[in-house]
DNA sequence: GGGATAAAGTGGGTAAAAGTGGTTTTTATA
DNA sequence: TATAAAAACCACTTTTACCCACTTTATCCC
């Protein structure tokens, strides 16, 4: 569904412009409604279509309260889930809570993974991604699943 | 039904503003009424629509009183709960004793958890984030039930 | 390749809504 | 009945959503 990695700006306002191959398919499945929420492992944003991230929240809320692992999930997932929509410009206002959260200043870089987004600072995405790279060459650490996958 | 993290101001008389968007279907389900508790785990309050806490506290009620882990329960839990009102300009009031349990001072968070809120200090809620955060990165830790699910 | 045209992206103004602080009135309590 | 607390009320400030206009980039056609 969507791929690629999209240089973007953010303004004073806190507003980012989808990119406009997006708007159409997005204005379609979801009217424009996304939600954005925190990583669990690394410091950039999740965007899900609407219904997209319904299905998960769901899955996630049906986990057992009196665990701590997910209770703990919960909170982070869903504790910082936030509604948001394209305007008549296609812009979606990203909430300075998670724009605090995640660093976001002037630059960004959206990164299309199937049926979400992923947003990141510009620089700490290029720092990652440096540093994935570097590590994944060496092949010794490549998990079972993945041995056969053929690139 | 409520997800996100808003950072909030409590004023001096401890009354709180419930962010405008949840505020609708407050009055929608429960004409403004709601019940305000403490936590069972951590140092932050629970707030219920009053329709879904009864259901809970039908419940709770229900375990038997000769065990003390439920007894503790009862206590905690319905010991704790306390009924607070939208006023008109769409506030709740905080009861002193529970503000003082969670150790709120002028910035909360306030975090939709589906069908309840949880209410925190700013700074206890960043600290627990950090902390959680830092614990389900590795993902030695994930419980078998989380394993499945794909974000 | 270059100019015309359209689309996308950007910035900012404004009216409405939300949030805030404080005063007054009511209610509950001792 | 006096007092304190909470609710209602009101005025003011801040923020947000919406709209419009301008700039930049891309596309198309010659």
């Amino acid at each position: 569904m969507f791929r690629g990695n999209n240089e973007i700006n953010i303004d004073i306002k806190g507003r980012m412009a989808m990119p406009s191959r997006y708007r159409d398919i997005l204005t379609e499945i979801c009217g424009g409604s996304l939600v954005v929420t925190i990583d669990i492992q690394d410091k950039c944003l999740l965007i899900y279509p609407l219904h997209e991230w319904e299905v998960i929240e769901t899955q996630i809320a049906a986990l057992p309260s009196f665990n701590s692992t997910t209770r703990k999930l919960q909170r982070i997932l869903i504790g910082h889930a936030r509604e948001v929509n394209l305007d008549t410009s296609g812009r979606i206002l990203i909430p300075p809570e998670l724009r605090q959260y995640a660093e976001l200043e002037k630059k960004l870089m959206l990164i299309g993974q199937r049926h979400r987004f992923e947003l990141w600072s510009e620089s700490s995405w290029n720092r990652g991604r440096d540093s994935w790279l570097a590590e994944t060459g060496d092949d010794l650490k490549i998990p079972e699943e993945m041995q056969s996958i053929s690139l």
